[in-house]
RNA sequence: GUGGCUAUAGUGUAAAGGUUAGCACAAUAGACUGUGGCUCUAUUCGCACGGGUUCGAAUCCCGUUAGCCACCCCA
């Protein structure tokens, strides 16, 4: 999965970036927001030996804009890309598709406001997923609106649903008064009328934000990638502006997000950068094994041969561990495994170690072949066995195998 | 963080208060001693943890931990 994924961030531009797994935890509650579910309770967080707050990373695009910035490189080129693969950590109860420590592979293009990087941002998502053979994932996507757009939904439907706070469900009345937009993607039926039907009359996006959005959703028409139009998506960090998109799964059950993103023009600069665009994604490398698991077997990629070295005596295992370092050592075309006992078994159990193991060919080395110079060569396909001189084993196997 | 369910060898499971805790696969060793796949034989390994109830607990109760499912949240 990780070298499907390098090919396709190589062909897209984007260069890998490893980031600590610790930070500081004011990182997150400034970029993730200090009232999301996030940084409220689901960080692994401690105290180092100099009383600094410290966390596990819930997530990897705010420690990538530390890092951008950090290391000055918005001075050395704006524009930059990058991608990462790695473990995130959030204190949640486990479940399907959702556990402790997860890993997610993602990519952040930092520096620009063209629309055609939300749909390069997108596009690139989809590679991946088709690179995996993920089949029947959806995207749905939205326009959140820049900040003051999202300040002015937030105030509206505050006022408007404040008046029915009765007839909404507990988090929702709680999300009035943290989060207004979260009512917006509630799950429960009867909020979801209610809401809906206020949200309707509701006009918030300004015309710079309108314009962009339809130029990210004409490039996605040019790319050829299907999406589902969803105003109800809000996404659960802060830091998202404008575009906001989901890929959802059926075969994930509740966690149902394979991955998710968007654009967050507004992340840089209220971390102490310039103001300069910006927009991600990340993949929750689990749920995508668990939609390929149920997809069928996954293709075994079990195309290596394997050459088994046995041995009988110390003086032949002496010479075994050289020759195998000499197989190893060697260039092959193909994908070749060499291996050998390292338990001091009996001839029969090595054989069926290398039986077990696959092999297509077993170097028998014994007292009788260290006398000859040579090892015993067994095709375990055919049975066939010839002596070989040690010198040209590696020529001889080099020969049968390529 | 909330609610529900679950926890037996490496894996999948059986034992509905009294069995040396059973079975299958896997693993290890062997079947005229230097050769694999099949078969056969033998062997190793287990009641998540801590309390209780009971003459007696894998079995009932409580707690802890972990997992699963849903909510929540999100990747």
């Amino acid at each position: 999965m990780e070298s499907i994924s390098q090919d396709i961030f190589q062909k897209f531009g984007y260069r890998e970036i490893r980031t600590p797994i610790i930070e500081e935890k004011s990182l997150f509650v400034k970029s993730i927001g200090e009232e999301t579910d996030i940084v409220t309770k689901e960080m692994f967080s401690f105290k180092d030996r100099g009383e600094r707050e410290i966390v596990l990373r819930p997530e990897g695009t705010a420690p990538i804009v530390r890092a951008y910035l950090e290391a000055n490189l918005h001075k050395t080129d704006t524009f930059q890309k990058f991608y990462y693969m790695g473990s995130m950590f959030r204190a949640e109860r486990p479940q399907a598709g959702r556990m402790r420590q997860f890993h997610q592979i993602g990519a952040e293009a930092i520096g620009s406001g063209l629309p055609e990087i939300d749909a390069e941002v997108i596009k690139l998502l989809t590679s991946l997923l088709d690179a995996m053979k993920i089949k029947g994932y959806k995207i749905r996507i939205n326009n959140l609106g820049c900040k003051e757009d999202k300040t002015s939904l937030s105030k509206t439907l505050r006022g408007v649903l404040t008046k029915e706070k009765n007839a909404l469900c507990d988090d929702c009345r709680k999300r009035l008064d943290i989060n207004p937009l979260r009512v917006l993607d509630c799950k429960n039926e009867s909020c979801r009328s209610l809401i809906r039907g206020a949200f309707k009359s509701v006009k918030f996006l300004c015309k710079k934000c309108d314009e962009h959005f339809n130029k990210v959703l004409a490039c996605l028409d040019r790319l050829g990638i299907k999406y589902e139009l969803d105003p109800y998506i809000v996404r659960g960090l802060d830091y998202y502006t404008q575009t906001v998109f989901e890929v959802t799964h059926p075969g994930l059950g509740s966690q149902d997000a394979l991955g998710a993103g968007g654009r967050y023009d507004n992340l840089i600069s209220d971390m102490g950068g310039p103001q300069l665009g910006a927009a991600g994604f990340a993949l929750g490398v689990e749920r995508i094994l668990i939609v390929a698991a149920k997809q069928g077997p996954t293709v075994d990629p079990h195309d290596e041969k394997v050459v088994y070295v046995a041995t009988m005596g110390d003086a032949a295992r002496k010479k075994g561990f050289e020759l195998i370092d000499l197989l190893r050592s060697d260039k092959w075309e193909k994908k070749v495994v060499f291996d050998m006992d390292y338990e001091n078994k009996s001839l029969k159990a090595q054989m069926r170690e290398a039986d077990k193991l696959g092999a297509k060919f077993v170097l028998i080395i014994g007292d009788d072949e260290i006398s000859k110079g040579e090892a015993m060569l067994r095709d375990m396909m055919t049975k066939e066995q010839q002596g070989v001189k040690f010198d040209d084993v590696v020529r001889t196997i080099k020969g049968k195998i390529e």
